[in-house]
DNA sequence: CAATTATTTCGACATTTCTATAAATATCGA
DNA sequence: TCGATATTTATAGAAATGTCGAAATAATTG
């Protein structure tokens, strides 16, 4: 991951649609969904699903792949993964008593999800 | 973190100034820095920085206070995990295995690689 | 108080982004 | 092949964003 990848990344999470399509893809992990149903759960008309989702898929946040006449969208795990990273690089540079918490934002799948699903 | 909040956060960072300045203040930890060393340091006029550090701070991404005649800006350590959280909330429904490297991404802080998953 | 340093506010402009409608493409089943 | 379903492309206009120069505010120093 590098700068201008990272911006472009963020600019295509930081969007209301795209973020909630970005989130649903996180929740249903690698099977992905077809863009129709994304479109319904969302209520999103087609074609704005489509720039949005060619905008996640320009950043290379999400991958397609076409299934009979559906084209199913899925998470890019990596992408995520490196920006993620990215993001905290060399964080205050090696005093881990100043953002000791950070770390359970990584924490995803984790194998004891005791927190709630929605925040109250 | 909730939705609107986190789309301000990502907005926030979506921006090639803004994102180095983040994580210039990721790499100095707690007291921060002056906007006049962040506008030397990354070669921007100071009014277009303390337009983008207003942008931080409107997303609670930073925080600033003043010292004589200096104003330090540094990170927002709490609203950057709940963003880091959020994005990977309720991960792959509970299988682990689709997304199980992760984790990483959030070893902040850490020199000297360690599995701290969930500190308590 | 006056001069100097540090930062912010103001005003204006070019650029980018989002959304919707209409039309086009791809795939499947009869 | 024809019709139906699923998705994409094309086009255009309204709204938001980033950058700059000039001027203003806040704090320190002589």
């Amino acid at each position: 991951m590098n700068h201008p990848t990272a911006v472009a990344a963020l600019a295509a999470l930081a969007q209301e649609t795209r973020l909630a399509i970005f989130r649903r893809l996180v929740r249903e992990g690698a099977p992905g969904l077809p863009a129709g149903v994304l479109a319904a759960e969302l209520g999103v008309a087609p074609p704005t699903l489509t720039f949005h989702l060619n905008q996640l898929a320009t950043a290379g946040l999400v991958q397609s792949r076409r299934a009979g006449r559906q084209v199913f969208y899925a998470l890019e795990v990596d992408t995520m993964r490196g920006l993620l990273g990215f993001l905290v690089e060399d964080c205050c540079q090696g005093h881990p008593e100043l953002c000791a918490p950070l770390p359970q934002a990584g924490a995803c799948c984790s194998p004891a999800p005791r927190r709630a699903r929605r925040a109250p």
